[in-house]
Order: C-alpha cells, then structure tokens, then sequence
DNA sequence: TCTTGACTCTCACGCAGCGTGAGGGTTTAT
DNA sequence: ATAAACCCTCACGCTGCGTGAGAGTCAAGA
C-alpha cells in the first residue's frame, strides 16, 4: 500500500492529481483510513500508468475513465476516431504555419527593417569571398551589420543554422523533379526564405535579385553548381515564381481583407 | 457608430466576445453612453479585425493586445517565435499518432481469437523453421504478435492467403524477365506488400531488411532458390527499388502537406 | 400613451485539468 | 516532546469565452 506521496512519485504526477482523479472518480484509493489518508495498492499504479498512457494521447479524462472501466465500449473505435481529431488538429496548425510564415513575409516586404544586409558564414577563407561578392552588390555598411547579426548567434546556433541551409539546398535537388513551380518546390523556397532571415531581412526585389544572381553571377553559379549541375537555373525560375506568387496572390488577399 | 449586436455580427462573433474583450482592455467601446451603452466606430472595427486575425493564428490574447499596441514589440519576431511553437505542437501530435497507431496494431494483435498453433498454413515441419526464422529477426514478442494475428482470421481466410503467397511469388518468376524495377514487377511487389500485411504490419525498414534476407540469409536463400534459382538476388534488387520508391513518395506527401 | 419586443447592461457560474496556497490534523523520527 | 514531513479539505485561479439571471433602455406599433 502506498500514500499518495509514495505513489505520486513512483508515477511521476502531483499530488493534487492524484486527489483530483479521486474526486472525479478515475482513480479511487484502493483504501482510505480513517484518518482519511488514501492508500493505494499495486494494482491501483497499474491503473495509473494506463491513464497517464492514454493522457499522453491526448485523451480527456472522461474518454478515458470509459475506456479503463471497459463498458460496452470499443477501444480500436475509440483510438481511430482519436487519431483522426489528432490528425485534424494537425492539419489545421500546418495551415496556421502557412499563414504565419506569408505574414512574415508581408511584413518583411512591406516594412522592411533594416534595409538589405548581405551575409557571412562560411569558412574564414570563403568569408572574405563573400563579403567582397556582396560588397559589389550592396555595400560596405549592409555587409558589416549582416555580420554583427551572425556574430550575435551562439556557435552552436551557428552550425544549426549552416546544417539547415545546406539541407535546404539539398531538399531543392531532391524536388527538381517536380519543376520550379511545384508545391513541393515552392513549399521548399518558404524555408529557403525563413533561412535568410537569420542573415538579413529581404525585401521581394532583394529575393528576386538573388534568384536571378543564383544563375547569373558567376561565384554564386559555381556554388550552387557544385551541389547540382542544373541548379542555378533552377533556382532562378523557381525564385521568380515564388515572389511572383507573393506579390500578386497574396498581397492581395490577405492585405486586401485586412485593410478593407 | 454601431452597437455591440451590430459589431457583433459585422465581425462574425459574440456578444459577449466584446464585452469580454472590453473587460481586458483588447479592444474598448469608441465611446459609452450615460445608459452605459457601448458605442464602436470603425476604427474599433479594423482593429477587431485585426484582432481576429491573430486569434486565427492561434495567439492569446495579451499577445495579441501587445503586438496591436505595439510598444517596444518586434512583430516579426513575436510571429517566428509563434511559428516554432507551432511546429512544436504539431511535431508532438505526429508522434502521439505514432503512438496511437502502434496502440491500435498492438490491440489488433492482440486480440484473443483462438489461442491455437502457429502459422497454420504451412506444413508441420516447415512451419517451426519459419517460425524460427522469424525469431531470429524480430524476438518473441514480435513473432507472438504475428501469430495472434494470423490465429484471427478464419481458417478459409487462411486458406486464400497462403494460396495468394504462393502465387504472387510464381508471377513474380514469371515477371523477372521484364528486369528488377519494371512496371510489371513493381506492381507485384505491391501485392506481395498487402500479403505480408496478413501477418504483420511491416515498417519500410522490415521491407528493406526482408529483400537483403530473402537473398543473403541462408534459410530464406534457400525457399526461393527452390522456386527459381535465381529469385533470391532478383528479389533483393526488386524490392530495394519498391522500398526507394515509396520513401520518394512519403516525402513528396510530407512537402505537400507542408505547403497546402 | 402604453405596450411589446428587441436590445442593452452587470454579475456570476461553468468548462478542463489541475496549480497553488490556506488552515488545520497526523505520523514519524529524533 | 517537538519538529519535519506528510496528510486532509476547501477554494480560488488560469483561457476565452457560453450561457443564463435579473433588470434597465430604446424604437415602433396600437
């Protein structure tokens, strides 16, 4: 027999819990002194751990209290129908995702911050590189704040951040198949976008720009060349299509029904 | 100047959402009557909004207060911030899925039926090997699970699916000349996919693992060369294209939910 | 003018699943 | 015997409102 300290710790919830799973009866003490102290035997942790299992699927107490007390009741059924709310509610916030991620974009476009800032990152060597690649385009001053803004992040965020781009750029390979102006590809140049971020706020001619400079200028090219022949020109189209897409569908939109 | 039935249904909510949002001080009356009244006009209207907009996304209310006041507040930042605690959320959710998947498969399993014998389709002798074979790969747990399964279905039921096993491995014979990622193989792999799902629920890992076996494991090696001496290395080139195929589609679906 | 019906207001409880005290008894170890 | 640790029962708080209750107000028709 335990107390419901004993018991709270070997199951690792409250104390509170288990007095609140008493009140509305999911868990009742296997015996009560009278004293009025809760006892609870083994088969009463047992009990809990199936609760805490089915809690951890995000099933409500009242679900589960059916499901444990076991009356006419199917449990596969229960469980599909669970992962169908489960998979609603995934969908729902995938689009909330979406929704965010276009904001960001809106208010990057529209208000842009600090304007254009090129960045850094890659290895001393190639650093030089690309400062002097982005002075030519930008300027000394823009550069040098990039640089304070990825000098801001912690060495560990860095390579996260690096290890991402790559990824990014590794996805894109994958999707060409698909073409420029697929979902997927498009779906890939979101995170693309969100990944700049960590260097510079972009304005949509500033992305469009680095699309076409992706093919056109020719250290960038060879870069992306590297990863996969028919990269930069790939990259071009499906840069222009995305900004494209941003200008024209969505600033219409969701602007248009903000404003008006 | 509207009236709070009025806003309300301009807006699309309660009632009581505005009287609940002028409570905390999200949104106040324009001006209020010396009937206490409350009054909007629609500059109050934008802002509601607007604050409907962000409750799309899923904000609480104070941050939403804070960003339409925007004091000291980078919004940008307050949206990425929201977006990772979005992917969290959805990240959990896909695991809890996960977990209830399992659940159903292990509950399917489970399922008492008659606790007779093993793998009855096969003959006495041939079915201890298989049943070892089988131990070997996957521990007892695993085996037991995969005989419950089988015991569930009723015995013609057993009867069709061992005569669909042995013919989809004829036809694949008979397909072999067409080469390892042919259509006409391909296709069969996906029948000899649905038949392994009479016994087992297999992950993309078992498959990829089950086409080296079929080829390098000296018992399974053994059964198909028995069939066509050279089934084992065919099979393994065959299914490690199926089991390519399908990772391509699982992410190709994965980017599309991201996008859409 | 009086009535009626549609609105308006301010409390205030309820929802899920506990957290977090308050105030007071009990047990256990020293 | 005393302190520490544990136990109990209220009971309010959190989110974002829904849902009345009870009472005042306004516009329009008889």
């Amino acid at each position: 027999m335990h107390t419901v300290k004993q018991l709270s710790t070997l199951a690792g919830v409250s104390v509170r819990t288990l007095h609140y799973y008493d009140e509305i009866g999911l868990l009742k003490p296997s015996a009560v002194g009278q004293n009025g102290y809760r006892y609870y035997d083994d088969q009463a942790l047992f009990r809990l751990q199936q609760i805490l299992f089915y809690r951890e699927l995000d099933l409500d107490l009242p679900q589960i209290k059916a499901i444990l007390d076991g009356r006419d009741f199917d449990l596969v059924t229960a469980l599909q129908k669970h992962r169908q709310a489960l998979q609603a509610r995934i969908e729902r916030l995938q689009t909330l995702v979406q929704t965010v991620d276009t904001t960001i974009l809106h208010l990057v476009g529209e208000a842009p911050m600090s304007k254009k800032k090129i960045f850094q990152g890659f290895s001393e060597a190639k650093q030089k590189e690309y400062e002097q690649e982005a002075m030519r385009q930008w300027g000394e001053a823009d550069v040098k704040e990039s640089i304070q803004l990825w000098n801001s992040y912690s060495k560990e965020r860095q390579a996260e951040i690096m290890e991402e781009g790559s990824q990014i750029y590794q996805d894109l390979v994958a999707a060409m198949g698909h073409g420029p102006r697929s979902p997927e590809v498009q779906a890939l140049l979101v995170r693309w976008h969100q990944h700049l971020r960590y260097f510079y706020e972009p304005t949509l001619e500033v992305l469009s720009g680095l699309g076409n400079a992706y093919n056109e200028h020719p250290d960038f090219n060879a870069t992306f060349t590297a990863i996969h022949p028919d990269l930069p020109p790939f990259l071009q189209q499906a840069i222009a299509h995305y900004v494209d897409v941003l200008e024209t569908e969505w600033l219409e939109r969701e602007l248009g029904l903000l404003k008006e």
